[in-house]
DNA sequence: CGGTTACCAGTTTTT
DNA sequence: CTGGTAACCG
């Protein structure tokens, strides 16, 4: 008990006791977040006596589940059983192994990413971007708009087109028995929707329910949360209306700003008391957040005083800026500073070409975050492929990408007609592959290819029963028969390629030690929920999106391309005030330091274009020069300067003129712009 | 079938 | 300038 309460400070301490009712936890950048929602948790337990199995946390990422994981069990009991944890998406696909049968479905579905999810919709049309048709249906499902509605309601043709391409998908996904990841939500909704008695249930079973970064979710996920819980209305949200930064993909806003609409009698606690950043740098991000309008209004409190100015360094181009970065991070380093408490920021990742450059110039080794993650690349989409197929073989789909690979002379055409006949004979490929004669199979496809198709039938078998009667020995097998890696030999990149495959083999033999009773459909469904964990360590600092630093914090922080069309990036769909949250979410990554960046001029898209400096430079109470690297002659707002006509005044911004600096000052409430050079420093 | 070249579009990204 | 895909020959 004690050890729950002994480091929260009051606001903390009265949301972890306030348990019954809504309850809305607005938690500032760096305010101790995971540790009152964990800390809750525990309070929950130990305290009031509730059973974990009557708790529900939910969050968005994995990584967010394991950490709160780890934390939570280090304040619970020992003797109590772990509560429900997990991702929407996890408590999704748990919910459904249990009751997609009311729904006429089998529960042995298989879980599709978006990169299959593309792959099936390419195949449904040929002429619609299919980036543009996954959107528009994952907004339908989010919407809970079914193909038929999705008709009747779209009045331009194109949209009566994806809703009939949707409905086409729909077909697909249920003759295959396959789910995407919106279906997780939304099929889970749709049950407890059609289902008082379930509902009732479920809200029964699940008394307090807490979820993370409530300014993410999106409108299915709120009417969710209502069913869940529709007999007691304890829920605790926790969330940050100023970090909300993905409403590009959905998310609602809305819903942390109107919660207690939603579900009224809520209680809200503010926590505000930072414990990151320096004052400087809290001074900075406030600022720039006090200018946008739609906000619930919090304001941090820095619990550091001081710290170091907020620098901003300008640069002609993209090339001086980054060496000047890299100069900078080359001096912290030279000083001491470990590497892995240096990060960079951009909005955009096209900004990390020339930062590498830079990086790599100096000599800088640097780890660059997000990218093209593990389980999408190509060559472990195949090994995941021929998992899929062996755990079932009518998985034309995955059976597709690899019947190929390695090369056994079947090309497009070739595996068009085979998924045709296979189609008209109302058998999958495999089944039809294996029970044509030889002659048969020679009419589809090339004499030499029929051989091989055999050996590909005939293998698949063997690793089947393999699976299932010695699954320690399948990942052996799988390579020693279809030589997975030797097959990598002589592509670009072969090193990396073969060593993300020694990788998901390492990943596989793992999860069987851990999980000596799963099956590989088991495997199959709970990586495809995974993202990237891999937290590397290692004496490399870190370069990464703004939005891949979310939940982040480091010592030492740059954020480059503070620029108008860059950050803010402008463009259709973009929204101000979203992209002023992204400021303010990489500002308050900083601990003691943090250093803007801008240029005059970029190179992107194949051209340079001349830019503009932010105006959240401005915005943040920061002007150009506020600091200048490198120029001891700079001044900086609030300096004191003296005059000879004007005498004493206060510096209120910096500007550049020519060669020169031109500074805006104030001298008893006359203000004046005047060259740094007629005035002296006092 | 499989490798080549022409062409186009081009934020942010988890599950 | 990139990277990814579509169309095109050997």
């Amino acid at each position: 008990m004690n050890k729950i309460f002994d480091s929260l400070n009051d606001a903390q301490r009265t949301a972890v006791e306030q348990i019954d009712g809504p309850l809305l936890i607005l938690a500032g950048a760096g305010s101790g977040k995971t540790k009152t929602i964990t800390s809750r948790l525990a309070y929950l337990l130990d305290s009031v006596g509730v059973p974990s199995s009557q708790t529900l946390t939910l969050t968005f990422t994995n990584k967010a589940a394991k950490e709160m994981r780890e934390r939570a069990m280090g304040l619970i009991s020992q003797n109590s059983y772990p509560p429900l944890l997990c991702t929407f998406h996890k408590f999704g696909l748990l919910f459904l192994k249990f009751h997609i049968h009311l729904l006429g479905r089998s529960n042995t579905f298989v879980v599709i990413d978006s990169d299959d999810k593309k792959k099936i919709l390419k195949k449904i049309n040929a002429d619609l971007p299919t980036a543009l048709i996954a959107s528009e249906i994952s907004r339908y499902k989010n919407s809970l708009i079914d193909p038929t509605e999705a008709y009747a309601q779209a009045e331009l043709t194109n949209y009566k087109h994806i809703a009939k391409i949707y409905e086409e998908y729909q077909a697909y996904l249920l003759d295959n028995n396959l789910v995407d990841f919106d279906d997780l939500l939304c099929l889970t909704y749709k049950l407890l929707d059609e289902n008082n008695e379930l509902c009732t249930q479920t809200s029964e079973k699940y008394r307090y329910i807490m979820i993370d970064e409530y300014q993410d979710t999106n409108e299915l996920q709120l009417r969710l949360l209502q069913k869940l819980c529709s007999t007691h209305n304890n829920l605790c949200v926790v969330g940050d209306d100023d970090q909300s930064i993905y409403g590009w993909r959905g998310a609602h806003v809305r819903n942390i700003l109107e919660f207690d609409q939603d579900f009224p009698n809520t209680t809200i606690v503010k926590l505000e008391h930072n414990y990151r950043s320096t004052q400087a740098i809290l001074t900075v991000a406030n600022s720039l957040i006090e200018h946008n309008r739609s906000r619930l209004g919090k304001t941090l409190i820095a619990t550091k005083t001081g710290g170091e100015e907020v620098k901003v360094l300008s640069a002609h181009d993209e090339s001086e800026e980054s060496q000047k970065v890299a100069k900078e991070i080359r001096r912290l380093l030279d000083s001491g500073v470990r590497a892995n408490e240096i990060a960079v920021l951009y909005r955009i990742n096209a900004l990390s070409r020339s930062l590498e450059e830079g990086l790599n110039r100096a000599g800088v080794a640097y780890k660059l975050v997000g990218g093209l993650r593990f389980y999408d690349r190509a060559e472990v989409k195949d090994l995941i492929s021929y998992l899929r197929v062996i755990t079932n073989v009518h998985d034309n789909f995955s059976l597709k990408r690899i019947i190929n690979k390695p090369k056994r002379g079947l090309g497009k055409a070739t595996i068009e007609k085979l998924e045709l006949s296979a189609m008209a004979a109302g058998k999958s490929m495999f089944e039809f592959i294996d029970t044509l004669s030889d002659t048969e199979l020679e009419s589809l496809a090339r004499k030499k290819s029929v051989g091989e198709l055999r050996s590909f039938i005939r293998e698949i078998i063997e690793l089947r029963d393999i699976a299932e009667e010695a699954i320690y020995q399948f990942i052996d097998q799988l390579e020693k028969r279809f030589k997975i890696k030797e097959t990598l030999k002589g592509l670009p990149d072969e090193a990396d390629k073969i060593s993300n495959v020694d990788e998901f083999y390492g990943l596989f033999r793992d999860y069987v030690k851990q999980n000596p009773e799963a099956s590989l459909a088991e495997f199959l469904n709970d990586i495809t929920l995974q993202s990237d964990q891999d937290q590397v360590e290692g004496e490399s600092i870190y370069i990464m999106s703004i939005h891949a630093s979310k939940g982040l914090e480091f010592e030492h922080l740059f954020v480059i391309g503070m620029e108008e069309g860059f950050l803010p990036l402008i463009g259709d769909g973009s929204d101000l005030e979203e992209e002023r949250r992204l400021g303010y979410v990489a500002f308050t990554r900083a601990k003691s330091n943090l250093t803007l960046s801008s240029v005059n001029s970029r190179f992107y898209k194949g051209r340079r274009t001349e830019l503009q400096k932010s105006r959240f430079i401005n915005e943040a109470g920061l002007c150009e020069g506020s600091l200048i690297l490198e120029k001891n002659t700079a001044y900086k707002k609030g300096d004191l300067v003296r005059h000879k006509i004007f005498g004493a005044g206060r510096v209120e911004g910096v500007s550049k003129s020519g060669r020169e600096f031109k500074l805006l000052i104030n001298f008893g409430g006359n203000k004046r712009d005047i060259l740094a050079s007629f005035v002296e420093k006092l």
